[in-house]
DNA sequence: AATGAATGAGCATTCATTCAT
DNA sequence: TATGAATGAATGCTCATTCAT
C-alpha cells in the first residue's frame, strides 16, 4: 500500500487526492467502529490511514466533519442506489420488500459502517436531529408512500396510519441490524428482511 | 447539616446517603440528556445535584459508573414493575399489549430518562453489549415467550420465529420512543402502543 | 515554599489563593521577560510558579489574560501611587520632576516587569491599542495638564502644544527605560530623570 | 513564466528573482503590520505575494529571516539616504533638523513599514538587542555627534551628556511615530519634527 | 525555480479524579 | 461525610518547513 512500483508512481500520486480522502474516511469508519467516536484520537485515524496527523486536516476541517462525511457519503450512496433500484417497481409489496432488502444488504455488507450508523451516529441528540432532518425523513417517506399507495389500491388496511406503519417497519429493520452487530454469531443479515416482512405485510394487509 | 447528634447519626446519615445518591443520579440523568454523556462534566452533575464535585466520588467510582447506575436503576424498576403487572396476565395478546403499554408509559413519563436510554446508552458498542447482556436479553425474552405461548395455543402463526417477532416488536416500540424524543411536537407516547399492536398482532395471528 | 510547618499550615493555605495568583503573575513576568510572550509556554509559567499546569487556569482564563493582568496590576499600582505622590505637589516643575522620577523608579526597580512593559506589551498593535485606551491616555494627560498649568501661570512657553510636549517627555523617559533594559551595563535608572528634565524643562520654559 | 529561452534565462531569472524577493518582503511587511509577526502565517505572506508557500523558502531560510530582511533592507536604505542627505550639512541645528525630518518622513511615508518597525520589531528582546547592535547604535551616534559638535562650537550647553540628549531626541521622535500609528485620525507625521525640535533645541542651547 | 501536498513537532486548554482539611 | 483546590494526563488542531515532481 505504501510501496509502489516506480513505473506506476505518477498515476498513483495523481489519484492520491481522492484516494487519500477515501482512505481517511475508511480508516475513520474502522476506528470509530472499534473504539467509538469520542474515544478515537485523530492520530488513530491518521495512523490507520497511513498518513501523518496533520494530513487529516488537509481533507477535513475537524474530527466532527469526518463523522459527518462518513454519514453523508453512505447516505448519498444509499439513496442514489435506492432510487435506481426502486424506479421500476410499482407494486407496493414488491417496493417494501426491495426497500427492506436494500436496507439490510447495504448495512450487512459493511460491518464497520453499520456500527457507525447504528451506534456512533446515535451518540448525541444533536447528530440524531441532523440525521433526522437530513436523509432519514426522506427515507421514511419512501416507506410511507409505498404504504399509502397500497391503501389507495385497496391492498392495505385503511385503519393504520401510513406514517406509523412506516416507522414500525423502519424500527424493525433497524433492530435487526443492531442485533446483528451486537451478536457474537456471524450470520447473514439480508434474510431477516423476509422474516420481518412476513409479519409486517400480513399486519397491514386488507382482509 | 454536617453535624448530627450521635444517636441519630447512623440512620439519618443512611437516609441522607440514599437521598444524595438519588440526587446525583437524577441530576446526571438531566445533564446527560441535555448535553450528552461525553459533553457532560462531572462538575455539571455536581452543580445540578447541589453538591461539591468531590462528593460525587463518595457515591460513585467514576463518571462511567454513574451512567451504568442510571441504567441499572431504571432497568430494575422497569423489570420489577413489569413482572408485577404481568403476573396475572396469561393471555398472549393481553400480555403483549401490557408490555407495549408499559414500555411506552415508562419512557414516555420521563423524557430525560428516555433520552438517556435512547441516545446516550447507545453511544458505545461497549455499553450496548453490556446492555444486551444485562436486562435487554431478559426483556426480549419476556416478549418472545409470550409469542411462543401464543403459538402453542394456536393463536399465533407457527411460521414466524418468536425471537424475530420479539425483536420486531421491540424495534417498533423503540422507534416510537426515538421519534417521540426527537419530535418538536409534544404528543403522548403511550397511545402509540395501540397503533403498533394493531399491525403487529394481526401480523402474527394465525388465520 | 512547598513545605510548611504544621502549625502554620492552615493560615498558609488560607492565604494561598491570593498568594498563588501573585505567584503565577510573578512567574509569568519572569518567564515572559526571558523568553517573550509567544515563546513562553503555559507549562513554563506553571513550573516557574511551582504549580501544576492546570492550576494556572483556576486563576486565569487564558495565557492572554495573564499578560493583561500583569499590565493591569502594575498600571493600577503605578497610577494609585502616582496620584498619592502627586496630590500635594502643585508647582509644575516639581510635578513633572516627580512624574519622571516615579516613572523611572517604578520600572527601574523591577527589571523583568520593565522588560514586559517595554517589550512584550508592544509586540502587537492590538495590545498597544488597548494599552493606549487604558492607562496610557490617563498617564499622558497627567503630564499634559502639568504643562498646561505651567503655561497658564506663565512658567512655560505658550508656543508649544502641551500634548506634543507631553508625548515628547514620555517618549524620552520611555527610551531611557528601553536603553536601560538592553544595556549590558547595570546602572541605576532613576538618575536619568534629572538628565532628561535638565533639557526638557529648559526647552519648554518661558524666557 | 517558468520556461525561458536559454539565452535570456539568466538575466531574466535574476531580475525575476530580485523582484520576487522584493515581492515577498513587501507582502510580509503588509501582513506583519496587519496581523503581527506571530499571528502571521508563512502561507499568508505567500498568498499576498502571489506565490506558492514553498517558494518563500527559495528566497528566505525562515520566517524569522524575513523579518530580519525587512529590517535590514529598510535600515540600509535609511542610513544610505541619511548619509547622502546629511553629507553637506554641517551646522548642528540644521543636521539635527534634517535627521528628525528624515526620520519622520521615512516612517510617515509607509505606514505598514512603520508598524513593523514600531511594533513587531520590538516584540522580542532578542530582536531588540540585535537591532540595538546593528543600525540603531550607528543611528544614535549620528545624533550624538551632531550634539557634541554643537557643544564644541559653543552652540549647545556643555552640562548635558550628548548620549543622553541623543536618546532623548530619538525617544521623542519614536513616540511621535508610535502615536501616529495608533491614532485613528490620519495626520501628516513630518510636521511633528518641527514641534519636537522647537523644544529640544531650546533645551540644549547654550544661553 | 516553482509548486503545494505532506509532514510532525508543538501547545493551550480541559476535566476526571484525588486528597488535605 | 463533605469540600473544592489542585493535579496532570490527554488531545485536537496549527503551521513552519520539506521535498518529490
Amino acid at each position: 500500500m505504501t510501496m509502489e512500483r516506480p513505473g506506476r508512481a505518477t498515476s498513483s500520486a495523481r489519484a492520491a487526492a481522492g484516494d487519500k480522502r477515501e482512505a481517511i474516511l475508511g480508516a475513520a469508519t474502522k476506528v470509530f467502529a472499534q473504539r467509538g467516536y469520542f474515544n478515537s484520537k485523530v492520530a488513530d485515524i491518521a495512523a490507520a490511514a497511513g498518513i501523518a496527523d496533520g494530513t487529516v486536516y488537509l481533507y477535513f476541517k475537524s474530527k466532527d466533519e469526518i463523522l459527518h462525511s462518513i454519514f453523508d457519503r453512505a447516505m448519498t450512496r444509499f439513496i442514489d442506489e435506492g432510487k435506481r433500484e426502486l424506479a421500476e417497481i410499482v407494486e407496493p409489496d414488491a417496493r417494501l420488500r426491495r426497500i427492506a432488502e436494500l436496507h439490510l444488504e447495504r448495512l450487512g455488507s459493511d460491518r464497520d459502517m453499520a456500527i457507525v450508523f447504528q451506534v456512533e451516529l446515535r451518540g448525541s441528540t444533536k447528530f440524531m436531529e441532523e440525521f433526522s432532518a437530513a436523509g432519514f425523513a426522506e427515507y421514511l417517506d419512501l416507506i410511507r408512500s409505498a404504504i399509502a399507495d397500497g391503501q389507495t389500491i385497496g391492498l392495505y388496511r385503511k385503519d393504520v396510519k401510513p406514517v406509523v406503519a412506516a416507522k414500525m417497519l423502519y424500527g424493525a429493520l433497524d433492530e435487526m441490524v443492531t442485533n446483528w452487530i451486537l451478536s457474537k454469531r456471524a450470520y447473514p443479515l439480508p434474510p431477516m428482511a423476509g422474516e420481518v416482512l412476513k409479519i409486517f405485510l400480513r399486519g397491514i394487509r386488507e382482509t
